[in-house]
DNA sequence: CGGATTTGACCTGCGC
DNA sequence: GCGCAGGTCAAATCCG
């Protein structure tokens, strides 16, 4: 009996000093164990008093023992008003830390939405380098997080509450994303809950991951060891040799009247050769968003089209990246990644697929390509992958010869800048591509937002994400949001935006993409790559689908949809609708505010020209 | 005047 | 070892 007490209230004590101890940071655990503590105390106690009043009979038998029961019985009872006492106050104790943590939690809500509504009423606090920019997203093109995960392992301790706050902002978001925890190469990241990096990460494939990252610091470190004047204080320079192994590569064809593929990065131009068998000089480029970015880029008409523009992209971008950017990062990325993980995917169309009749046209000649590895659509218009063994690339074929009749032309895109008088030509912020159908769109889009390596997939699904991002992106840099409606998820609205013929009925459409994404995990992974690059970047925020759907997708729910989601047809329907989101700037307020203010599923682009006096690639305003 | 581009020179890797 | 090709550097030049 006594012991019984004695036990409680040394349970009590430990409570009692955990709870001085976490103070206010109080975990999920520490909840459950006051209440557990609590209820049971309030079990215990009646029986305590139950017990007692038991004993108390017996009492009366014997003086003796009375005096002594008495005193026992006393004292008991002392100790179980206390404990009653100490109950009372660990209730209100309790009830006190979970009002605090509630009313820190909306606090910290009224935050973020002060944050985003400041960000979309201010547009010209857009940082187009991104460095205070809360929602960028640092992505790894062709390499894995795993250099931030070996520093997570170091800041281990350090980075618990900053995990704790992850996992409280991304709500379970299991799509691959971590927290970016960039250490010494991005101080900053440690600081933006927002900021992360996204790879798909397996964990079967993480010493595949490791050897990507291993080659990549490998080119890394050969490049800084000739250009230590330029990147001395890089991190890359702490890393020394590494695992013989190639780095991936990134190769976009694309139809593009403009000198180079507006991929939301800024680039400088740092070289000019004429490459062997092409009349059309490479021009290489490095991504100057940040000081020592790595990336680099060579841009190449093709010799035998000269409308057709190749962009190669590698490197690993070390900075946080602009909602556009983005989209060229994530997609390469899972290109690449899945270049270097091996995954030779191809996917195929049933050959009466509509999908696959009226989609990807983007089909290139087998010959022009190096025939080691190509995968192609059986139905002639298809997405191809070339990898050459020497130099792992992929190449993203973006350009259809039959369909110029299609074009679709994306003018005016960097409106701002072309009134700041920045660019002397109107031509260069156009450009225009063909290809036929819903993944037109894709085609179109890709270099606007500068990638779309999930097309190397021959999905629609991925083709009309991209597009849709890209368009998301175009459409955020229209200035008022007078924009062309280009794409929306109502097919009335897509037939009347596109005039180009030949779209998928949305239903056969819908089928093939859910049957795309649940065939194919390597396709899985890449999208879901993608889809987190916009869903993670809220920061876990549900975001809407918008649409008529109006879904609402957090990022666990993109998870299920396109990990092992229980519905096939639902995680086609749940990711077409999303991937034909098209959330105009006009629109995006009226989102917003539809869906429980949660922000809508693609963001307004920001930062593409940003406050640079001159476009956001130069050579744009330039003739060659 | 500062920043971006141009362009010839230089470096490196690879095949013969 | 040599030549070739790809890639990079950096001074000169251009441009806003």
């Amino acid at each position: 009996m006594v012991r019984g007490e004695k036990q409680s209230g040394r349970h009590e004590e430990q409570l009692t000093s955990k709870i001085k101890d976490d103070g206010h940071t109080l975990d999920g655990n520490l909840f459950k164990s006051l209440h557990e503590s609590s209820s049971r105390k309030e079990a215990s106690s009646p029986s305590l008093k139950e017990r007692s009043e038991m004993d108390e009979a017996p009492n009366q038998t014997s003086t003796n023992h009375n005096k002594v029961d008495k005193d026992k019985l006393a004292s008991t009872r002392a100790e179980m008003g206390e404990v009653r006492e100490e109950n009372k106050r660990l209730k209100t104790m309790l009830s006190r830390i979970v009002e605090d943590y509630r009313s820190l939690q909306l606090h910290f809500h009224d935050v973020l939405q002060k944050g985003k509504a400041k960000k979309l009423a201010d547009p010209s606090t857009i940082m187009p380098t991104g460095i205070e920019e809360p929602e960028f997203v640092s992505l790894s093109l062709g390499t894995s997080t795993s250099m931030h995960r070996k520093e997570e392992k170091n800041s281990a301790a350090e980075g618990n509450g900053r995990e704790d706050f992850m996992s409280i902002k991304e709500e379970g978001l299991s799509l691959g994303l971590s927290a970016c925890k960039d250490g010494a190469t991005n101080s900053i990241a440690k600081i933006q809950p927002d900021v992360m990096t996204l790879s798909p990460e397996v964990s079967s494939e993480d010493a595949k991951n490791d050897a990507m990252e291993a080659a990549d610091q490998q080119w890394l470190s050969s490049k800084t060891q000739k250009n230590l004047r330029n990147v001395g204080t890089e991190p890359e320079d702490d890393i020394g040799p590494l695992p013989q192994a190639k780095k991936a590569r990134v190769s976009v064809r694309a139809r593009c009247d403009a000198p180079t593929m507006n991929d939301g990065c800024q680039w400088r131009k740092y070289g000019q050769k004429i490459a062997k068998g092409n009349p059309c000089p490479r021009a290489y480029y490095r991504c100057t968003v940040a000081a020592g970015c790595p990336v680099r880029k060579q841009v190449q008409r093709c010799a035998d089209d000269m409308s057709i523009l190749i962009t190669t992209y590698e490197g690993t971008h070390n900075h946080p990246l602009s909602a556009s950017a983005t989209a060229m990062a994530s997609t390469t990325s899972a290109a690449a990644s899945m270049l270097t993980s091996g995954s030779s995917t191809s996917l195929r169309f049933p050959a009466d697929s509509p999908a696959a009749a009226a989609s990807l046209s983007f089909g290139f000649p087998p010959a022009a390509h190096d025939p080691s590895k190509h995968f192609f659509l059986p139905t002639g218009g298809a997405a191809s992958i070339t990898s050459t063994p020497s130099y792992p690339t992929i190449t993203l074929d973006l350009t259809s010869p039959a369909a110029t009749s299609q074009a679709f032309t994306l003018g005016n895109r960097f409106s701002s800048s072309l009134g700041h008088g920045g660019a002397r030509y109107h031509h260069p912020t156009s450009f225009s591509f063909s290809n036929s159908g819903p993944s037109a769109l894709s085609g179109a889009a890709w270099p606007a937002a500068g990638g779309a390596g999930y097309l190397s997939y021959g999905s629609p699904a991925a083709s009309l994400f991209n597009g849709g991002a890209a368009l998301s992106s175009i459409n955020g840099r229209q200035q008022g949001g007078e924009v062309p409606v280009l794409y929306q998820p109502q097919q009335k609205a897509a037939a009347a935006a596109v005039t180009a013929s030949g779209s998928a009925p949305a239903g056969v459409l819908t089928d093939t993409i859910a049957k795309v994404i649940t065939s194919d995990p390597g396709f899985q992974t890449a999208l879901a790559a993608a889809i987190t690059s916009y869903v993670g970047t809220q920061g876990g925020n549900k975001s809407s689908a918008g649409g008529e759907g109006g879904s609402q997708l957090q990022g666990l729910k993109w998870g299920q949809h396109l990990g092992l989601g229980p519905s096939p047809s639902n995680a086609g329907a749940a990711c077409s609708s999303a991937l034909l989101a098209r959330p105009s700037s006009t629109t995006a307020a009226a989102m917003e505010q539809g869906s429980n203010g949660h922000r809508p599923f693609l963001q307004p682009s920001l930062g593409l020209s940003g406050s640079h006096s001159t476009s956001t690639s130069p050579v744009e305003n330039r003739e060659h």
